[in-house]
DNA sequence: AATGAGGCCTGGTTGC
DNA sequence: TGCAACCAGGCCTCAT
């Protein structure tokens, strides 16, 4: 599932691949795919045709490529559950789920963006001011720094959170607190930081928050060093390689595996609509629980 | 205003 | 064997 790592891969591997070529043609072969496009298929395309790409630049699990000469504009991508956004030899065949494609002047390599369950998608946006220099995506521009972002700042997330009346892993999913981080290293982070995510967010202490985002840190940095995870295979860089952090996961996917610290049985328990891993005695759910 | 529930999607897996 | 139900889950919309 691609979360903030495995983002931040795809964004290297554009900034190495496509910043600086003039897009020759698009085709879009999937309207859900550019549904957040609000003018349709053919300004997409129309308006793309013949633009350089700047730079490739990210927040969270946003990521968008600025396009000159004015760089007031963006080609913003999320690449949802399954999105891959690939560099391959034109003559390469069609994937089952190609949904759009960027060929460019030099006839290197061609960009695609293949989704199989389509919850990702692209879009032609306005850049404005993120306030400090730099320049997001206006639709993103409500999303919260991200743990890698130099300007993110951990003391300010913990006053905010602190004043949230919810459950601890809740807010951490929530992308306007502090964007990047998903249901795989929400359970990662809290495993590492001894916390259970049913903590009421108003009952956390500094040091419990402090010893939080360490582990968010340590938990995205190694995961991104490893190449982001591919736990089913739908995630790939823009190479089509696989993340190697699966193997470092210690609670999110294996309930009924000892826990790597203490040994007692990894629980799996529904939450929102999905799963929640948890190590029941190095992370007790709190007498006063909230989600 | 803040919080939370529901819906969107597809394909692989599971169960009958 | 075949089919249906389930599951993965980020984020937007809507209700409270």
């Amino acid at each position: 599932m691609p979360e903030l790592p495995e983002v931040e891969v795809v964004r290297r591997g554009l900034a190495l691949g496509v910043a600086g070529r003039h897009i020759a043609a698009v085709t879009v072969s999937h309207p859900r795919t550019i549904r957040r496009h609000e003018l349709g298929a053919a300004d997409f395309v129309g308006r793309l045709a013949g633009r350089r790409i700047g730079s490739a630049s990210r927040r969270g699990k946003y990521l968008w490529l600025t396009l000159e000469p004015n760089g007031d504009e963006g080609l913003m991508a999320h690449l949802g559950m399954s999105g891959q956004l690939l560099l391959v030899t034109p003559d390469t065949p069609t994937q089952p789920h190609l949904r759009a494609r960027f060929t460019f002047t030099d006839a290197g390599l061609e960009l695609r963006f293949v989704d199989q369950r389509t919850f990702g998608g692209l879009a032609l946006v306005p850049l404005t001011a993120d306030g400090a220099g730099g320049a997001i995506p206006l639709p993103v521009a409500h999303i919260a720094r991200d743990p890698l972002d130099p300007l993110y700042d951990p003391a300010q997330v913990t006053a905010r959170m602190r004043r949230r009346r919810t459950g601890l892993k809740r807010a951490l999913l929530d992308q306007t607190l502090v964007s990047g981080v998903g249901n795989i290293y929400a359970d990662e982070s809290l495993w590492r930081a001894r916390l259970h995510g049913a903590r009421p967010t108003e009952t956390l202490t500094e040091r419990e928050l402090a010893r939080l985002w360490a582990a968010v840190d340590q938990v995205l940095i190694e995961a991104l060093d490893a190449g982001g995870t591919s736990f089913d295979a739908l995630y790939v860089s823009t190479e089509g390689a696989s993340g190697l952090f699966e193997r470092e996961l210690a609670v999110y996917g294996r309930a009924g595996e000892p826990c790597p610290r203490c040994g007692a049985l990894i629980r799996r328990d529904a939450f929102m609509n999905r799963s929640s891993f948890t190590c029941p005695r190095c992370q007790p759910r709190p007498r006063r629980a909230r989600g």
